[in-house]
RNA sequence: CGCGGGGUGGAGCAGUUGGCAGCUCGUCGGGCUCAUAACCCGAAGGUCGUAAGUUCGAGUCUUACCCCCGCAACCA
């Protein structure tokens, strides 16, 4: 009955420690998964790393470590970075499973004889001292971008997926459906950069290195990236294997979460091995942008690198996760920078949310010794017009979230937050409490603050779960059915809720200077 | 050269199908006292990158140009 929702983040390439926009994909992700599984939708998230390939080899070789042990350390610090984060993915995969690396070779050997794969050679430039293989386009004067030696030009042996004989079904694609890419203008992007130029064939196998799943029928190639990693996806379900269940019900993907460095792998490629697999699409694939710095992107040469446990152990985690979705507007860049981050916590979380909770528990302490006062309708048009406004609100919400426009989402949030506070001021219930004739008018008031504190914490718990949760407890709403998405636009629900006996502040105000100088040194390393 | 994104009051950003230019922070003034020196209201401040065009009317459409950022293929 319920609708299932099936949706993926990319695969990390684990060469290193993940930074803050790694985190920010994955925080997400799993945002998104919470709201859909709080809408009653049945909902699986898969996440994972992409663990073949010459780097991974070195590192591993630089560490001591045979790659497999590299990985699987690798794997679980990341699990633990996860596990901190509160991700809640259904599955991790690792492409050094058996699990993937044999279908992996089952669906590059379908490939092959269908003939969609051929052998052909690979030539490129290559830089000995980088160990790098360059484009002549990469090339800077004619030599290596990286170093600015000499390169040479090499040939190797190498199978190619004949992309071309696609381009025009999957243009068809992306004209018949238009929700498959999100943000749109990403599709011509793709349209004006790669597919109308002409597509070219991809190099799918190596032989230069050998950290990588065997070609089996050609032992001497390795399967080159994206054949391997881009189909985790599939295999993660139990494609082709023996238990099919979990692909059966949950492919094709609802949402695939990608970042715009690996949007052209998404976007061409992976629909195109899809269609030579003879599956259907995912409905839609979202790019997002990336977080930036004042000067640019993250390196760590200009020492303006975050990472994620900076923010979470000193500031806690759903702070962080705020700051990271209300910051980065999905479709464009966002901005990193410590001034903003203490601003948003002070202002958005303190200010306005945990100080709202805070002066509403403590009014109904003092006024009906906590216990909330039952819904007696509205009692004018302030109430009348504040309940409307939520909702209406509420609807404008799940539109963002939809569109998948988060930051935005979160932004309709806060409107509900602020005319919450603003209601306390049209009611004056500290003015109300003073004449007794005025009691119906003042349990009204604080039903609605009551109510609209709940509605706020259902509609904050897939960012901020921890916060969500808080507040419940706070406003002694125990009932789980009042906690999801199904009476959210219900305003007479709550009954016989009793708040805590004295307030909590969720987030209490940072020193401005000093935290902004805390993280300005943490970054500096 | 090409492609994509951006250029909106001091700062950071929203602006669906063209119709009185909004939000957050900052500044100034006021209100309130339930609350975390918080909250609420009001004011100042913008020729919406430049130029031309379409239109009764353009930040929103068309064209040209300027500036910033990114991409340009086997690199996760």
């Amino acid at each position: 009955m319920n609708n299932k929702f099936y949706i993926t983040t990319p695969i990390y390439y684990p060469s290193g420690r993940y930074h803050i926009g790694t985190a920010y994909t994955e925080v997400l992700a799993d945002s998104v998964k919470r709201y859909h599984n709080l809408k009653g939708e049945d909902t699986y998230m898969l996440t994972g790393s992409d663990e073949h390939g010459q780097k991974i080899q070195e590192k591993a070789e630089e560490a001591g470590k045979s790659p497999k042990q590299y990985v699987d350390e690798m794997a679980v610090m990341a699990k633990e970075l996860w596990a901190k984060m509160d991700i809640q993915y259904d599955d991790y995969i690792q492409t050094t499973e058996s699990r993937h690396e044999k279908i992996v070779q089952k669906i590059f050997d379908r490939f092959m004889e269908q003939g969609d794969i051929y052998k052909g050679e690979y030539k490129g430039w290559y830089c000995v001292p980088c160990e790098t293989y360059f484009t002549e386009t990469q090339l800077v004067n004619g030599k290596c971008p990286d170093c600015g030696r000499e390169v040479k030009l090499m040939k190797e042996e190498a199978y190619f997926f004949n992309m071309k004989k696609y381009a025009d079904r999957l243009l068809k694609y992306y004209e018949e459906h238009p929700d498959f890419i999100k943000p749109a203008f990403r599709k011509n992007e793709m349209i004006n950069n790669f597919i109308k130029p002409g597509l070219e064939d991809l190099c799918v196998t190596r032989t230069s290195f050998d950290w990588g799943i065997k070609v089996l029928k050609d032992p001497k190639h390795v399967i080159y990236v994206w054949v391997d990693a881009l189909t985790n996806y599939l295999t993660a379900l139990g494609y082709l294997s023996e238990d099919d269940t979990l692909f059966k019900k949950y492919w094709p993907a609802d949402l695939q979460v990608v970042g715009k460095d690996i949007a052209r792998f998404h976007l061409i490629y992976w629909p195109i091995f899809l269609m030579a697999l003879d599956l259907p699409l995912p409905k839609t694939i979202l790019v997002h942008n990336w977080i930036m710095m004042k000067d640019g992107k993250m390196s760590k040469s200009k020492g303006n690198v975050i990472y994620p446990e900076t923010l979470i152990d000193r500031y806690g985690l759903d702070s962080t996760r705020y700051f990271l979705l209300r910051q980065v507007p999905v479709a464009q860049d966002g901005l990193f920078t410590p001034e903003e981050f203490v601003e948003r916590y002070n202002f958005d979380l303190c200010n306005d949310l945990s100080n709202l909770l805070n002066r509403t528990v403590s009014m109904v302490n003092k006024y009906f010794d906590g216990n909330v006062p039952k819904y007696n309708g509205n009692q004018n048009e302030v109430d009348e017009e504040f309940e409307k406004f939520t909702v209406e609100q509420i609807e404008k919400f799940e539109q963002k979230m939809e569109e998948c426009e988060i930051a935005n989402a979160l932004q309709e949030i806060w409107t509900i937050i602020s005319r919450t506070n603003k209601y306390i001021d049209e009611t004056t219930p500290y003015g109300l409490a003073i004449e007794e004739e005025n009691k119906e008018k003042l349990e009204s008031c604080m039903y609605h603050l009551i109510e609209n504190l709940r509605k706020i914490a259902i509609l904050i718990k897939p960012f901020m779960n921890d916060t969500a949760e808080n507040i419940f407890r706070q406003i002694g709403i125990k009932d789980e059915e009042l906690k999801v998405w199904k009476l959210l636009k219900e305003n007479d629900k709550i009954k016989n809720a009793k708040v805590i006996e004295k307030g909590e502040p969720i987030f209490m105000r940072l020193d401005p200077e000093e935290e902004i100088e805390y993280i300005k040194n943490v970054m500096k390393g």
